[in-house]
DNA sequence: TTGTGTGCAAAAGCTTTGCATGTTG
DNA sequence: CAACATGCAAAGCTTTTGCACACAA
């Protein structure tokens, strides 16, 4: 999942017009705190939780509150520039989705590492089961858990 | 997922040797409140979460401890007999797994009624991404989530 | 008898909410 | 200037933990 600066400057400004295009279409209030919060994901975290966006941009002396937080990563949600995980634990994971890839995960039941995968079956079973369920599919969640043998658990955390 | 009533029984028999089986290869305690768990949920509850569980033995008057609870299910996981999931919200929710078939689950994000669904191709994807990865995968979870037009939504609770 | 398992209540951890204040439109 | 969004702290919910007691082995 690594991209070149420009490639970076460039969806960074992207989710920034589509965001606002959102914010416009509900008439919500274009506040810098929302595009700060945008910015941060886009621009550092990979898999993050609520807690430590909100640590990182406390951090970075920027005044921002757990609640501003928590609204604002619905919002994204909302707008489909996040997705929202739940890795078998009770915390929820965030993950910035304009401009990658679709993919799907492998968690490590050891160290806790999570790997990004892709594989086309998945898509043909959510369009057969939306056929034949008589329902509209908006998103999906694949995660394989597992113990890696050689290259993850190299990073082992406990 | 309807079953007869003698299957049932045989269900129940069967977890219970199951359970026994695990219990002393771990010089583990066979206690009534653990037996009496395992029963409870083979017997009534299809998804249910751990407060509902609780909840229920205390109508009926049985003497449990959130703890026990809590402890028992984790227990229960860890020998396979049942599954732990996570549908997009904050709680953890269960469900049996002997002498039922495997089987992934469609959420409707409206009403918020679960549905089963199996297939095989799910079982490719593990076997292949466990290959390639090098990792040795114990087990997956798959949902999709969506809005579902007609059956389902007779039931609307929202 | 020994120590694991239980019950109870308190604590912990993540998320939501209420209210006063600030700021966008 | 009116309404919405924010910050802060408190409350809410699910889950975990500590401790004394009970009971399985």
């Amino acid at each position: 999942m690594t991209i070149t600066s420009d490639k970076l400057e460039q969806i960074v400004s992207e989710v920034k017009t589509i965001f606002t295009s959102h914010l416009e279409k509900f008439a919500l209030r274009k506040t810098p705190e929302r595009y700060a919060i945008l910015e941060e994901i886009y621009r550092r975290t990979d898999h993050f939780d609520a807690e430590a966006l909100y640590i990182h941009m406390k951090n970075q002396n920027y005044r921002v509150s757990r609640a501003t937080v928590y609204n604002t990563l619905e919002l994204l949600v909302s707008c489909d520039l996040i997705t929202k995980h739940q890795f078998g634990k009770n915390l929820a994971q965030y993950e910035k989705s304009y401009g990658f890839k679709q993919h799907d995960h492998l968690i490590c039941m050891d160290c806790g590492e999570v790997l990004e995968f892709c594989d086309p079956r998945i898509q043909q079973i959510k369009s057969m089961m939306g056929e034949i369920l008589e329902s509209d599919i908006k998103h999906h969640s694949l995660n394989l858990y597992g113990r890696c043998k050689k290259v993850v658990c190299d990073n082992r955390k406990d």
